[in-house]
DNA sequence: CGTTTTCCTTAGCTAGGGTAATGAGTTACT
DNA sequence: AGTAACTCATTACCCTAGCTAAGGAAAACG
């Protein structure tokens, strides 16, 4: 243990092999989520903004398509599904007329709430087979890698 | 803190939410990685493939669909596309005429090598931005979300 | 033996991204 | 003020990486 905080040695043999583990387990991972989507009618990135809406309130295409490290015209034909399934209001922007402002409906809040609800018991299942200590490391590990996620 | 091992009560808040988190911050990094492509030419897939076989010696494709959480047909190809880079040999199975044995060549095992450099001075530059703290809880919880993809 | 099952493969399809090019609106620079 | 350069969203088109369905050959089972 003799790395210091800013210039930590990843060139040595623990850490690499750390990396590489991470790395494959997050995108296995993600390849399992993704079919285990909670809600049909709605991919997984589609489910991703509707929580990021959530939590910031109301955004632009622009921001959501770099908060989800998706390109610009992605974003657009996302945002269109979802106001077309009337989850999501597409207003015009206040000061800048070449953006828009897209905001979640009651609906999208409902259905976060019930996908929740399925969210939990998919992985109830799971639960089991974890002990205490493994799920406290996940939680632990969250933040740091949605922290990662935005770098 | 009252939850047993084996009857957690996952509809509890606090846990939802880190679970939601958790998915959230999962499916993030695996688009962001899924970018960051160490070897153009060579898919995420691909290159857990070639891992697993690092790790295993050798494989039927029939375990490496089953281990990648892929289809077999998904498995044929991607098999038929390393062999085709010569990063795979295919020989037929000793015991049962069905299978075959999919076995890494020693330019996978070069590739994986210099893979593994590109790869860590990609991570170095995220390195800055997360303390000693976060990196170790990212450690522990990798063989957990191995753990969980398996599951 | 014949039937059923298992393993790999072929063929055809789809979803969910990406790039390139466009148009409208804003900012910056004389 | 006028124009050049940039930014945001969009449109059009393409491509990757998975899937399902169907089939052929080998093994296992009755």
């Amino acid at each position: 243990m003799s790395y210091s905080k800013d210039m930590r040695d990843l060139s040595h043999g623990d850490d690499a092999a750390a990396v590489n583990d991470l790395r494959s387990a997050v995108m296995r991972l993600g390849r399992r989520l993704k079919h285990q989507r909670v809600d049909e009618s709605l991919s997984p990135t589609e489910m991703s903004v509707l929580g990021t809406l959530a939590r910031c309130g109301q955004a632009t295409p622009g921001e959501l398509a770099r908060r989800e490290h998706v390109q610009p015209p992605s974003m657009t034909r996302i945002v269109a599904l979802l106001e077309a399934k009337g989850l999501v209001t597409l207003e015009p922007h206040p000061d800048d007329r070449r953006q828009k402002v897209v905001r979640q409906t009651e609906e999208a809040e409902a259905m976060l709430e019930e996908s929740r609800r399925k969210r939990n018991a998919f992985l109830a299942g799971l639960a089991a087979e974890l002990t205490e200590d493994e799920w406290a490391k996940l939680r632990a590990a969250a933040p740091v890698l949605e922290k990662l996620a935005h770098l």
